[in-house]
DNA sequence: ATCTTTGTACGAAGATATTCGTAGAATAAG
DNA sequence: CTTATTCTACGAATATCTTCGTACAAAGAT
């Protein structure tokens, strides 16, 4: 089972993933307000991805409603691990060193990474 | 300029940082271990990374030697910003701690982010 | 000098992803 | 009932990416 969405599959689940269950309206509108495809562009994706099993869909009432089978931390980890893979050579620490190095965390945000680390304390 | 490089681009820009400059034969046969492709597949998407401003061209000799034109940090820097936006809603803090998480750093790793983190100590 | 190997150039087939038009069913409005 | 709107289905045109065959030039070997 390959579970790699595309570029504009992910566009999709993002909207999905925020609202949870969603018609193919929902969806468009959402996208529309940063890009314009047509209607029918964002049918025909959901339906291929129903296909493919990134989302599941009722079809029980006219208007069919969808929802996302793969979670966002599965496509977190996909992502993380095809880069991983292809630009930091397996390294995690330099993925991670990278991540705060380029994109300034906030305060907030370090303290909770510190906090997250303290669980490997004594692990050396 | 547009450098977001193509899945097949990113394994010869692999083995391009792995090993400086290079000709086709050397992307090849490195790739040729993990994978098979024939040689002018390898050749053409070099020729179109030429074109793309991704790769320089020394072509004086017979045989062309190519380098990188976008270093590995800018790739990783691309890349983390697209899972970024697409899967992390822009948490670099949900991605940090994705990471470490699931891709089990080793102690030293831990203490290399460790160390980096304590240059944001008394920030807050 | 001829044959073999090693290289680049390039067109085009194949694969995959994206976009949209049109058809027709179901529902809502007049 | 008739017309307009809203939806799904689906084929097909585009676009992009990947792969490879063929042609031909340069260099090396016999």
């Amino acid at each position: 089972m390959e579970l790699k969405p595309t570029e504009s599959e992910l566009e999709i689940l993002q909207v999905i993933w925020k609202k949870g269950q969603c018609t193919v309206r929902d969806v468009h509108e959402e996208l529309a307000k940063s890009k314009d495809a047509g209607y029918t562009t964002t049918l025909k994706l959901m339906q291929i991805m129903a296909d493919k099993g990134l989302v599941k869909r009722d079809t029980n009432a006219k208007t069919h409603l969808y929802t996302a089978v793969i979670s966002r931390e599965q496509a977190q980890n996909t992502a993380l691990d095809k880069i991983l893979d292809t630009v930091f050579k397996g390294s995690t620490a330099d993925l991670v060193i990278q991540a705060l190095g380029q994109h300034r965390a906030s305060s907030d945000e370090i303290d909770a990474i510190k906090k997250y680390l303290q669980q490997f304390e004594g692990k050396d």
